[in-house]
DNA sequence: AAATGCATGTAACGCGTTACATGATTTT
DNA sequence: AAAATCATGTAACGCGTTACATGCATTT
């Protein structure tokens, strides 16, 4: 298996929850734990060959009522273990790379009417994220309630709303001080009082 | 020069406040956009060789006076032009891949140690930062007082501070949470109160 | 003389995205 | 019949890290 790759994991993590075919995997991962994770297709599908090969998932069945035939995943015994091992491991946390900030870094004056305006963006994406854990976090509660991984769920939801939070309030504090510029208050289109 | 990649513009971007090597450049911004973006120098040399043929900076005088020859580069009108370019056209942000969440969201109680050990740790370490982030603020505002700059950078520096709060606030909940777990409360070696 | 540190550079590798190709089914 | 949707898959590409190679100076 790769060496440090981290999706075939994710792969594995998902089937233990229940066989999935990959497209069931991508949709899965997108709406609970797109918020700090991100999986394609073109990574997806090689990884599940890949893990096959190995037998860490085997094919289930390839069923094909309605739309074109699906290859169901599962998870094997050796899967587990492997999924296991890799849980024991340290996460490495990747070197990070925010270009907003980077082009906030090497603003001027007459320039950062882009920035502000690419902040009051972000600042209405997050908090519309916001409402979207929120609503999550309902869901999760009342569809998942005895299972027991629940926690661990919230507990990554919590870490979207506190990091939501701290940008928003970021983007606010940000959006007054560039306002101070002239050049950006007379230029910008916005909504934030 | 290369589609995607804003690591030339960073370079660019470093070039306008003083002429610079490469080593120059790498120690720089670890010291100042560390916290938010990382430059190797498997980019940055080869990049600024790019930014050479382009006529974006300009070799400006090796001097080896002390050590090795040094291979100063000073930014063009047309580095500038480009830099300017680059700034007005909206940031892409990146799919975010937070390795630690991800074993988190697949934990259960019997490894959930590990996790409890993993978030102690950056507990400290983001704690350790917002220390840092204090003594750079600090440094900012005595040695760049006059700096047109100074407001964008102080800018991202609030980013960090934002951001290292929200997460020693989560590291803290979920900690107390992992805790409710008898088997987590008598393994991890914490210092948590 | 050896080891360490400064400074420049390259090569190889793997990862992940993007774009594309395919084919079947349902909708219009 | 055409368009849109579901589902699987591949190929190509670029980016960024890692590891390595080099060489000069200073320290021990």
């Amino acid at each position: 298996m790769a060496r440090t790759s981290s999706t075939p994991y994710a792969i594995l993590g998902f089937l233990t929850l229940t066989p999935m075919s990959g497209y069931d995997i991508r949709k899965e991962a997108a709406s609970s734990i797109g918020h700090f994770w991100s999986e394609s297709y073109g990574q997806i599908y090689p990884s599940l060959r890949k893990l096959e090969a190995e037998g860490l998932v085997r094919r289930q069945n390839t069923d094909s009522s309605g739309g074109r035939e699906r290859q169901t995943f599962a998870i094997t015994p050796r899967g587990r273990k492997a999924l296991q091992k890799w849980r024991a491991r340290a996460p490495h946390s990747a070197p990070p790379r925010n270009e907003l900030l980077l082009k906030l870094f090497f603003a001027d004056e007459q320039s950062a009417t882009h920035d502000a305006n690419w902040i009051a963006e972000l600042k209405e994406k997050e908090t519309a994220r916001l409402a979207e854990y929120r609503s999550l976090r309902r869901q999760l509660l009342k569809e998942q309630r005895n299972h027991p991984s629940l926690p661990f769920w919230l507990a990554t939801l919590r870490y979207g709303i506190h990091r939501s939070r701290a940008v928003v309030c970021w983007c606010q504090e940000t959006l007054d001080m560039l306002g101070t510029y002239p050049a950006v208050a007379n230029q910008v289109s916005q909504k934030n009082g």
